[in-house]
Order: structure tokens, then C-alpha cells, then sequence
RNA sequence: GGCCCUAUCGUCUAACGGUUAGGACGGAUCCUUUUCAAGGAUUAAAUCAGAGUUCGAUUCUCUGUAGGGUCACCA
């Protein structure tokens, strides 16, 4: 009777209908973050009772996103456990012991009409601007069910329905929620809303955690659970993730995206799981930037918002380069190398010591990982990879001239020809060099020629940093060819 | 249309019935700086509307409005 005392079992239960978007993952993280929260059991299931729209590959491209976002599961699919097989495919015979279990009671019956006859009925509520009901048509007597007819649950009870849900509090619904829906199609699968009721019971779930579409239809659960006698288990519907346009819920058509694009695209696992927890919900606390280990301690089912929530780019944007900034210097560098390209990889001017150099450089100037490819190859890094052109005309600081930015350049030449390979650092060089600007008085027309015939970019970071970075040769060298230039 | 859910800055959200309605993203301004990036500071910006209950309502109730969900041999 009290669950408070029962251990937290949950499932995950997708259907392989194509990837995973961002609506299915977080009813996966937050159902996770409870049970790991509770010390509980939490079950990947797979619901392929619909054959029409299964599409090859995606059970694989759900683990696989789950694998990636770091969602771990103690029982299901790859790793087995004591109420295996979890696809529901594999399971026919156990849904239809339950089928003829309801047969026996006489809470079962084989539809009798045809589509057209059903379709008719359909449209003719929806003619007279009445929600469609089966049970109106419910026949007087029951065929035998030959399982080539679809099996209908009969409704014991025409009444209203009142329950707890865990995020919306208390609902209720009245009786045009219940209906006589079909629990076995004629092609031998159980639909969904039997084959998940039978998985519930057989898996022992004690927290069913889905989406707020399903409200609308627990009332049916209800009926079914109150006909076999077996208590449901606790509800907890999620608030819809929307589309940023047009307050849609959030589907595939709506332009969710496949999560592991975001992986392409080089955001981290647990900023987009930081991401997915804010969205409905919030501990409470102004702490924004969450550890997976902290969203579990944290995470509480009464905090859950019940309102939708729109997904914001720009947030996800920020909180993906606050992870990358905690990140370790190790793991920044082989990120940044994992989205280098090959071509990049294999120029001359590549070493593994200019990475390694770059890496805090690349971290102030990214959001996500997937801009390193085209920054580094193409873009306001390249000049660390390749020799710039120099447009001789912006390489004049705008308050000097051809002859001062010369003179200025042979000088920078000079002072840092003095100074050894070894001691070629950005604090020495950034030393000597300031000596100089500020000696003459007009820092621009020393550091502004100078970086700009390093990088060729009007907008670059800082010449000391790049110059110990590119090393004493490459540094004079293409000082050199820039003063050559200019004559 | 029936049934159901929801409603605080542009966005994500906080606020035992009592706060100058708080934070974050994004924006703006400023500082730092040769430039960019990063960083720091400041700032604009919200309780859907109307009744009711109450000494007092963002919070409770009702009505309206708006948005969403559902009414499949889909999940």
C-alpha cells in the first residue's frame, strides 16, 4: 500500500520508430535522475508492436544516444536481466495469457465490424461534433475470438475517473475517457496501451514516467488495472518540450533534431543533459550548470513544472561551452583534435605541440566543438596552420604610415631576435615588446603591424600569444616577408 | 466539437497568501584591450483579463481568453 517503501523501478520504454529527438530523451532522463536518485532499478524496454512504422536501425541508434548521453540501465536491452526478452515482439505469448485472461472474464471481445463499418461510426461523431466512442457500438453478443479480429477491451464500468500524478497533481477525467480499445490487432501484436500495462505488471514499474499525451488516456489504464485487480503504478506525466516556433509540441516534423547530430556537432553529453533538466524543471536554487552527479542529487519529482517549455539554442550554446570550460585540458585537446580535419592534420606547419598551444585559444572562441573544424581550416585560426596573406594597406596602422610601420617592424625584428629559442614566451616577448610601444608612445603601431603580419586578420588574438605559439622562426620569418612587402 | 492540461520578463524559470516579483540565457551600455575572443560591472524587460475570498492574491475559487494534448488495428 505504501510505495514510499517499495523500491524505485522505471522504464524507458521507446518505440523503434526512427531517432531520438529531444521530446523522447528527456522522459528518459528525468524517469533515469529519479530512479538513480532513489537508488532504483531502471529498465530500457523496447515497444515494436507497430511493424508499419518501425524503421530498421533505430534500436540501435537509441542505445547508442543513450550510450552517449551517459543513461545507464540495469535492466533491458544489450544487458539482460530476470524478466528478458525486453523487446515487446518477443513477448507475444505473455500478452495474450493476459488477453485470455480477460477473455475468461468476459472483459474482452473480438470487434465485429469491418474498417469501413468502424470509419463510418467515426465519422459520423465526428459529424455530430462528439468524441468518437467504440463502446457505443459495443455488439450485444460476443463472437469467439479467432485472433483474426481485432480484440477489444470491454469497459466493466462507465463512471469517472480520479487519480494522483506525481507532476500534475491530482486529475480526473470523466467517463467519455473510457472506451472499448482495441488490445490485440489482427495482426497478433497488442497495441500499445496493453502490451505497456502487461510489461508494467510482469516488470514490477512502480513509477511510469511519459509524456502529458498520456493523461488523456489513463483513465483507460485505470479500468483495465481496476478489472484485473492490480494496483497501477504511480503516474508522473512530463510537461511538453515545444518547438521555438509556434508553440507546437515538439516533434520530429517540428524540427527536432536527431540527438546524435548534436554530437556531430560537437556539444558535450552532459550540457545537453543539463540542458534537458532545466526544461521543466528547477531545484529551486540559482544554479544553473549542473554535473550529471548533481542533477541526480538534486532532482526531485514535486519540482517538475507542468507547464511546456520551449527549447532556446542560445542557452543550450552557453551551457555547452560552460561544461567545455570544465573540462580538463586533456580531454579540451582531444575533443579539438577529434573535430580537426584530416587536412588540417596533414599540413606542414601541424605538430602536435602547436595543438597542444592553441587549445586555450580555441576554448575562449567556441560554443561547441564542431566550429574547431572550420576555424581551424578556414577561418580565424587558420593563420596558425598556414602562412596568411597580407594586405599590405590594413597592415599600416591607421595613425602611422608606410615607412613608420617599417621602421616599427624592423625593431619588433630586432628585440625578439635577442631573445633565445628558449625563452621565446608569451611573458617575454609580451615584456620586451610592450618595452617598446610604450617607449614610443603609440602602442597601435607597434602591436597592430605586428599581429596583422602574423595572422593577416584585422581581428586575431593578441600577437605575444600568437608569436609564442608560431615560435621564434616562423615569427620572424613572417615578419620578414611582410617588411618585404611593403618595400 | 467532447474530454483533459496549462498560463510570471523575448526564452528557461524562482517566489509557506505579505518580496523593491529573484536568477539564468539573449539584448543594451560601460570597463579591460592595438583588434578579436574571454572576463568584469551596470541596465531594460514579466505575474493573460475580469470578478470573488482575504486586512492583504503571482499564489486560493469562478468566468472568460489564449495555447497545448487527446478522441488510431500510433506509441
Amino acid at each position: 500500500m505504501n510505495d514510499n517503501h517499495k523500491k524505485v523501478v522505471t522504464r524507458f520504454a521507446p518505440s523503434p520508430t526512427g531517432f531520438m529527438h529531444v521530446g523522447n530523451v528527456r522522459s528518459a532522463l528525468f524517469a533515469y535522475l529519479w530512479t538513480r536518485k532513489n537508488k532504483g532499478t531502471y529498465i530500457l524496454r523496447i515497444e515494436d508492436t507497430d511493424k508499419v512504422r518501425e524503421v530498421p536501425g533505430s534500436i540501435e541508434h537509441i542505445i547508442e544516444s543513450l550510450e552517449w548521453l551517459g543513461i545507464d540501465w540495469d535492466e533491458g536491452m544489450v544487458v539482460g536481466g530476470p524478466h528478458a526478452p525486453y523487446k515487446q515482439s518477443d513477448r507475444l505469448d505473455l500478452y495474450n495469457k493476459y488477453a485470455q485472461k480477460l477473455i475468461e472474464k468476459g472483459l474482452a471481445y473480438p470487434d465485429p465490424y469491418t474498417n469501413e463499418e468502424v470509419e463510418s461510426f467515426r465519422k459520423k461523431a465526428e459529424e455530430e461534433k462528439r468524441a468518437f466512442l467504440f463502446r457505443e457500438h459495443r455488439p450485444e453478443k460476443f463472437d469467439v475470438w479467432d485472433g483474426t479480429k481485432p480484440l477489444r477491451f470491454k469497459v466493466p464500468e462507465i463512471k469517472s475517473y480520479s487519480w494522483h500524478d506525481e507532476v500534475f497533481g491530482d486529475l480526473s477525467a470523466g467517463p467519455e475517457a473510457l472506451d472499448d480499445f482495441i488490445l490485440i490487432k489482427s495482426d497478433g501484436y497488442p497495441t500499445y496501451n496493453f502490451a505497456h500495462i502487461v510489461d508494467d505488471i510482469e516488470m514490477g514499474i512502480t513509477l511510469v514516467m511519459r509524456g502529458q499525451e498520456y493523461i488523456s488516456s489513463t483513465p483507460r489504464y485505470l479500468s483495465v488495472y481496476e478489472s484485473m485487480g492490480i494496483k497501477p503504478p504511480l503516474y508522473a506525466c512530463l510537461p511538453h518540450i515545444m518547438a521555438t516556433e509556434g508553440n507546437k509540441k515538439m516533434g520530429k516534423r517540428d524540427g527536432a533534431k536527431d540527438l546524435l547530430e548534436y554530437r556531430a556537432e560537437g556539444y558535450l553529453p552532459e550540457a545537453m543533459i543539463n540542458f534537458l533538466a532545466l526544461i521543466g524543471w528547477n531545484p529551486g536554487t540559482e544554479q544553473e550548470v549542473f554535473s550529471k552527479q548533481e542533477l541526480i542529487d538534486a532532482f526531485d519529482l514535486k519540482k517538475i513544472q507542468n507547464a511546456g517549455g520551449g527549447f532556446n539554442d542560445e542557452k543550450l550554446d552557453w551551457l555547452n561551452k560552460e561544461h567545455i570550460k570544465k573540462m580538463n585540458y586533456e580531454d579540451q585537446e582531444e575533443m579539438i583534435t577529434k573535430f580537426l580535419s584530416e587536412k588540417i592534420k596533414n599540413l606542414p606547419q601541424f605538430s602536435i605541440e602547436r595543438l597542444h598551444n592553441i587549445v586555450p585559444i580555441v576554448i575562449d572562441r567556441i560554443k561547441k566543438f564542431g566550429e574547431v573544424t572550420e576555424m581551424c581550416e578556414a577561418g580565424e585560426l587558420d593563420f596558425f596552420f598556414s602562412v596568411p596573406n597580407v594586405d599590405p594597406v590594413k597592415l599600416i596602422w591607421k595613425k602611422s604610415d608606410k615607412e613608420n610601420t617599417i621602421l616599427n617592424l624592423n625593431k619588433i625584428k630586432e628585440i625578439l631576435n635577442e631573445i633565445s629559442n628558449d625563452n621565446f614566451t608569451l611573458e617575454n616577448i609580451k615584456e620586451k615588446i610592450m618595452a617598446f610601444a610604450d617607449a614610443l608612445g603609440d602602442r597601435g603601431s607597434v602591436l597592430h603591424p605586428m599581429r596583422f603580419s602574423l595572422t593577416g586578420l584585422e581581428r586575431s588574438p593578441d600577437p605575444f600569444t600568437v608569436a609564442s605559439v608560431l615560435g621564434k622562426n616562423e615569427t620572424l620569418s613572417r615578419i620578414e616577408v611582410v617588411v618585404g612587402i611593403l618595400k
